[in-house]
DNA sequence: AAATCCCTCAACCGCGTCTTT
DNA sequence: AAAAGACGCGGTTGAGGGATT
């Protein structure tokens, strides 16, 4: 498939961008709201390419962009959920409101990441006090100031980012002796437990479909044998407003569309959507599937 | 005080996916 | 179904500036 660029190199301002820049965008955003960031250049008189825009826009023009240093507590879940998650910065910005998917993988190259591989490093140290809070810096690190190429230290599948567009839970062959119950008990957040807690469901139901090992989140993503995005779809599903239909086959199915903006379960958004097939007698009772509010505190403490 | 080091983070780049035609 | 357009994401770069020598 054959691909332009995303626009002409010619004429167009680069780098930092100015204070009447900003105010140009800001103002026009104000009017005609975020997308078509294409046009966004031409129509708001800016010689800047539209893909600059959205990305000055979202990483710092946005209203309700946190500025300032990143907490104890934020760096703490931003440390969770890359546990979880990987480098799926968006992601994880996603549960931290206000910060960016940029922001939080800047803060990431240079504080934690150096932070979860030298943790057993005895030549880091920490920094300077005019430094953000708890960083750590390499007591003999010389030479590239370049950020770590990999962040050794996190156990942390590297995937492609692609996006999940449909799930299947089907009992096989292997269901049939098995206990179905099990299966359908699994509240959501035990789809995302820590591995310290995935072990005990190991013990209480037979998971071997998805082949969970103690002690590793990242195999538990790899075996669940379905896009990781599949767990941020799942935090933003509500379950309790899932319409459910049985197909031909006497499973149910249950969609959900998977677009925050449109929270409605009949929207049609086609992007993003998660189908679940549950057998005929695992029809799933409202206090199986609790729907997934953005996370509460006890969530928070829980990842 | 000047030179050098090197850390931070805004911005750029390339690519994958989705949407539209 | 295929091509083109648009958007979003993650990796990388490099200017600026504070820290150190």
């Amino acid at each position: 498939m054959g691909r332009n660029p995303c626009c002409s190199k010619e004429g167009l301002n680069r780098g930092a961008w100015t204070a009447m820049e900003d105010k140009i965008l800001k103002e026009y955003v104000r009017i005609h709201g975020e997308g078509k960031w294409r046009s966004v250049p031409k129509r708001a008189g800016l010689k800047r390419c539209g893909k600059s825009c959205r990305l000055r826009w979202l990483n710092y023009l946005r209203p309700d962009i946190k500025r300032g240093n990143i907490s104890n507590d934020e760096e703490e879940l931003i440390i969770r959920l890359h546990k979880l998650l990987g480098n799926r910065w968006s992601l994880i910005a996603g549960r931290l409101p206000g910060r960016t998917d940029n922001e939080i993988k800047n803060y990431w190259n240079t504080n934690i990441g150096k932070k979860v591989q030298g943790h057993s490093d005895p030549t880091f140290k920490r920094r300077p006090s005019n430094q953000a809070q708890g960083n750590l810096i390499p007591a003999k690190e010389s030479g590239s100031a370049a950020p770590p190429k990999a962040i050794m230290g996190s156990d942390v599948i590297r995937t492609k980012a692609t996006r999940c567009t449909k799930v299947v839970l089907t009992s096989g062959p292997q269901d049939q002796s098995g206990d179905h119950d099990h299966q359908l008990d699994i509240k959501l957040h035990d789809l995302i437990e820590p591995s310290s807690t995935l072990g005990d469901h190991v013990d209480s139901a037979d998971f071997s479909k998805f082949k969970l090992e103690e002690n590793n989140s990242s195999n538990f993503l790899e075996d669940f044998e379905m896009d990781e995005n599949f767990l941020s779809d799942f935090l933003d599903m509500d379950f309790s407003q899932l319409p459910c239909f049985e197909n031909n086959e006497g499973d149910t199915i249950i969609t959900n569309t998977g677009d925050k903006d449109q929270p409605s379960p009949t929207c049609n958004h086609q992007s993003t959507t998660t189908t679940l097939l549950v057998p005929e007698e695992e029809k799933m009772h409202g206090s199986d599937f609790q729907p997934m509010a953005p996370l509460t505190e006890s969530e928070l403490d829980w990842i």
